[in-house]
DNA sequence: GACTTTCATTGACGTTTGTCAAGAAAGAAA
DNA sequence: TTTCTTTCTTGACAAACGTCAATGAAAGTC
């Protein structure tokens, strides 16, 4: 746990995937995507380090090309397990970074992961460049958002049960992926219940 | 229900907010405020009105300047309510206005309502012609998004009766101003459970 | 004022969940 | 393999929640 990232010797694979995800938008050509990709660097972290800690003041932001990461609180020294971000998902601690205030939250590799890395900073200076940069991120943004509004929506009417089912349905790979305990916690439930939930459904069957 | 909106005839002193709440942004001049207010329109909407039925496209967004949206889905024939916007709070269904797809939600005014309404296409418009425009935008996402992180961790995080009391103390003018039924279905339980949990706590104090 | 409608409360009862504790299963390490 | 650790499962019991039904209160309508 929480062992210092090591950097990739490597990245020219990975550079050349992220070139590709920027330029698969028509807004960005190829010179921009060129001194964007500058700006980004690849980062390998193994399983079980922290991309941020409650209390730090998040300075990155991130695209998951490999692995999962876990956003968690720490409630009464409990996990608290809120969000899994997986490949090819752009994240950041928003209200951290957009705000320079100390984060409530944990960000944790539970896989070995490779991310792009873009700095807060250097993204508002590539935003103040290159207007098209900064469409193609609002965009991005009104997409997260209509997804958030989803997931809280879908989290005030459903139950647990129905929750897991929506997983299974929606996000399969994840519960093969991630260890019942932090499933459990993600679904707002105990690790019993949730133990006692899958036993549930498969005697329906 | 479901009046058609009156407009307004008397918008100036509405108007007049809107233009203060764009120039409080440094990043817009007076200049670029004055066709921005020309693309907006003012309406007014009585209490019961919707402004967005589930299966239509959404093709506005909205700036709350006088009363309270509610957005619900309707599940099983029941409303479960997963959103109130009051005064100040901009907003829109992401989802549909985004990508263009039928709506899945019901957006009510639940009083009377004032609101700064910008179609979605003049909106990208505007983006085009100024770049500050849409970095304020942008920086308005983040922050929105920011408060989803925020409250969807809330929700996995606490229990009703937490909810409910993060409620007194971050919102408390919603209870008053919500019919008790709506509240409960926003917090994810029934009614009969929300008026228990006001009666445990009323107890306890 | 009398009536209707809507909303909030309360009781009863079955279901679900949380917690504590014990044991089984699966992985990791020696 | 054996040992150790972590994770998952199961049981028991109390607390919380959902549902159905009845009662009260408040607001709107005639």
């Amino acid at each position: 746990m929480g062992k210092n990232p090591r950097r990739n010797i490597e990245t020219l694979e990975s550079t050349e995937g992220i070139s590709k995800c920027i330029l698969k938008n028509r807004l960005i050509n190829s010179e921009e995507a060129e001194e964007i990709i500058q700006a980004i660097r690849i980062e390998n972290h193994p399983k079980g380090s922290i991309l941020l800690k409650e209390g730090e003041v998040a300075k990155d932001c991130y695209l998951l090309m490999k692995g999962c990461v876990r956003q968690y609180f720490l409630v009464d020294g409990v996990e608290k397990t809120t969000f899994f971000f997986v490949e090819e998902q752009g994240f950041s601690s928003f209200k951290s970074a957009a705000k320079g205030i100390p984060s409530d939250h944990f960000l944790e590799c539970i896989e070995d992961c490779t991310l792009a890395v873009l700095s807060v900073q250097k993204e508002l200076e590539l935003y103040q460049k290159y207007p098209n940069f900064e469409s193609l991120s609002r965009s991005g943004l009104e997409d997260q958002l209509g997804d958030y509004q989803e997931m809280l929506a879908k989290f005030i009417t459903s139950k647990p049960e129905d929750r897991y089912l929506d997983l299974l349905e929606n996000r399969p790979e994840l519960i093969n992926r991630i260890p019942q305990y932090q499933l459990a916690s993600y679904l707002g439930v105990s690790p019993e219940t949730l133990s006692r939930i899958r036993k549930r459904i498969f005697l329906k069957k």
